[in-house]
DNA sequence: ACTATATATACTCAATATGAGCATAAGGAG
DNA sequence: CTCCTTATGCTCATATTGAGTATATATAGT
């Protein structure tokens, strides 16, 4: 025991040492020296269809066809480069705008991510890379020519999240008997218990009901179960026996950790929407109030009462009256809104506020 | 035009190939390499006051009173080693026990952040150093010894948030008439009313009300009006002008940016107590509900309604009776709990609700 | 012009959640 | 045994929420 003291006094020492010189290891300091990789999930919403922006690379594609997704596709990314950026964010926009063309408004740290075997399939051992997720808003859709950046529907990266037309056939004819099937495979009781108790609250099952922000939570525990194709990828040693299934097993395969950012990003996104007027950034100047329910609709995935949500849109003053019109709805002209900037002046949280957790509505 | 489409092209064209590289630079590429830190805010409650574990440096205090709060004190932090710690938080836990001895429990990571001139008060060209900073739960109070490692009380270091016995004199009296001074300062009039609107909303001015959780907004606007020791430290010349301030001017100031990412702390776990059941990582195994309600209050700051708050404890399953009471409460002996560990698999959002926005109830 | 069919918008109603307070219970100190 | 203190049970008005009905106003087709 006297010597673990000791022992602890001397680590103390060591980084009470570094914290002296001011944070800063001189530059042949190799042993510390780490890359830090800043990734957008970009996100725009148009024709009530969620899109983010990926970059292909056409070199290593596994498909003949272009426009289908790839493993070799991902989020934009690049370096920090400490040098010629300020701060993260000022790196993030500089690039983001050299590399899509795209000017970001909204933007926002997600999560900073640094597990080894995420990245590097083959368990190297090169310096590692820390990568830092943002979550950006845009409501342009023009991506700058001659870039390989494309918009892709998010939902093609997470089929399952989208309840917009009630739960989809991929959860109780695939997912869910996949789960019950790598509960069962569990050691002890005690662990298969624990892995369909983890199971139904991401999912909803039994007792539990669906919520749309634990997008993250159900994308771990789907690759924890070796059921997407990253699992597979990063650790093929580990699912040695599932060789045999459908590639792309759920949903289209990303590079390195990025499908799961993007999780963290419409997790986020789906909590934000709530207690900030997030939506707007991804809506035209003036909107009717069934395209703005669409757009929110559109990101959390479920279906939402459309008089309540006028309620409390009208209650918020979140939006006034343009006074004009669109007859392109359909039946009745809708007025057209603006968003009312003055309301973060005004109120402290004003969201848009979806359901909590009670029943939700069927859909139309 | 056509130029910029061609620059574009370019520059897309670079990222890609640091994508096609499986995002790793080379050891030698000195261009990207960064120095990661790892920070924690490590928490605890003893006796209504929330603790955070600070290390002291005592070769160069500026005080000469070894128990008082030094500009030389700071979180514990250290360097993350790619080689030797798999992840992250890994990394964390691992030197947090060699340097405090504690073992920690429920940790989440708050924000990564990379601003230059926060860390380096000279503006110095050294390799940057993006720290990441991590909140950390316990109910241990035993710090190892042979360490520099002490616990203060975390109100010392954000004086004006601690609103259990009404609104601290401390806004009236300074804050108040500085931010309306630092408003007017503003070069124009859109400016001041913008200033002047940002005070109101952060510290519940006029019309806006108190929000608990708004602890790094309101740090970040003293910085940027030059009211903590740590902006004045960092951009000297751009407050020469107040150079007569007492100092420490607002609460006691910290190394680095180690009270902005306390800020952030405080602010993550005052929200997430009301979702979340981590108020039980900071009480014992038995407690008694008065006890569990004054450590709440104690992280938030307010006071909160008796009667409603069992109310919601017990609506939400969260506790169970011991059987066993204790007297050592003054009055009526109040009958022992414990945490109910059953609920985190059956409720989505188990959390101690504080009352949401409406007015506050008296202090006591 | 009339009808069917869209969507838009206004209003109602019950269930629940929330904020605040009163009333009673059960210990210890004098 | 009286007072003080805290515990605990219960009430009540109000606000919020989920869900539905009723009415308005456009277009398309006959």
């Amino acid at each position: 025991m006297p010597s673990r003291r000791k022992q602890q006094a001397k680590d103390t020492a060591t980084v009470i040492d570094f914290a002296q010189r001011g944070a800063v290891h001189t530059a042949d300091d190799h042993s510390t020296a780490v890359t830090i990789g800043l990734n957008a999930a970009i996100v725009a919403v148009s024709d009530e269809v969620p899109q983010v922006t990926v970059v292909r690379r056409p070199g290593e594609r596994s498909s003949g066809d272009a426009d289908a997704p790839d493993d070799s596709d991902g989020l934009p990314f690049g370096p920090f480069e400490p040098a010629q950026h300020r701060t993260l964010e000022l790196g993030l926009r500089t690039w983001v705008d050299e590399q899509t063309g795209l000017t970001l408004g909204y933007t926002e740290q997600l999560y900073t991510f640094g597990d080894r075997g995420r990245h590097a399939a083959d368990g190297d051992h090169s310096p590692q890379v820390v990568s830092i997720g943002y979550l950006a808003l845009t409501d342009e859709t023009d991506l700058a020519s001659g870039t390989d950046t494309v918009w892709q529907p998010w939902y093609q990266y997470f089929p399952w999240e989208d309840w917009r037309s009630g739960e989809p056939d991929l959860i109780r004819s695939v997912i869910h008997p996949l789960l019950k099937k790598w509960s069962k495979e569990a050691p002890d009781r005690a662990g298969q218990r624990q892995r369909w108790d983890r199971a139904c609250q991401c999912f909803g099952f039994e007792t539990s009901r669906w919520d749309e922000e634990k997008v993250l939570e159900r994308y771990e525990l789907l690759y924890e179960a070796g059921l997407v194709f990253e699992a597979q990828r990063d650790r093929p040693h580990l699912h040695a026996d599932k060789i045999d299934m459908v590639r792309p097993p759920l949903g289209a395969p990303m590079i390195h950790d990025h499908r799961r950012i993007l999780a963290t990003a419409m997790g986020r996104l789906r909590g934000k929407l709530k207690y900030r007027p997030v939506v707007f950034e991804l809506m035209p100047a003036a909107f009717t109030l069934l395209e703005l329910q669409r757009t929110v609709e559109a990101i959390s995935g479920v279906r939402i009462h459309k008089q309540n949500f006028r309620r409390l849109l009208e209650k918020g003053g979140l939006v006034e009256s343009t006074g004009e019109v669109s007859t392109k709805t359909g039946g009745r002209p809708a007025a057209l809104f603006r968003f009312r900037r003055e309301v973060l002046r005004e109120r402290p949280a004003p969201g848009v506020k979806l359901p909590s957790r009670g029943p939700r509505i069927k859909s139309p």
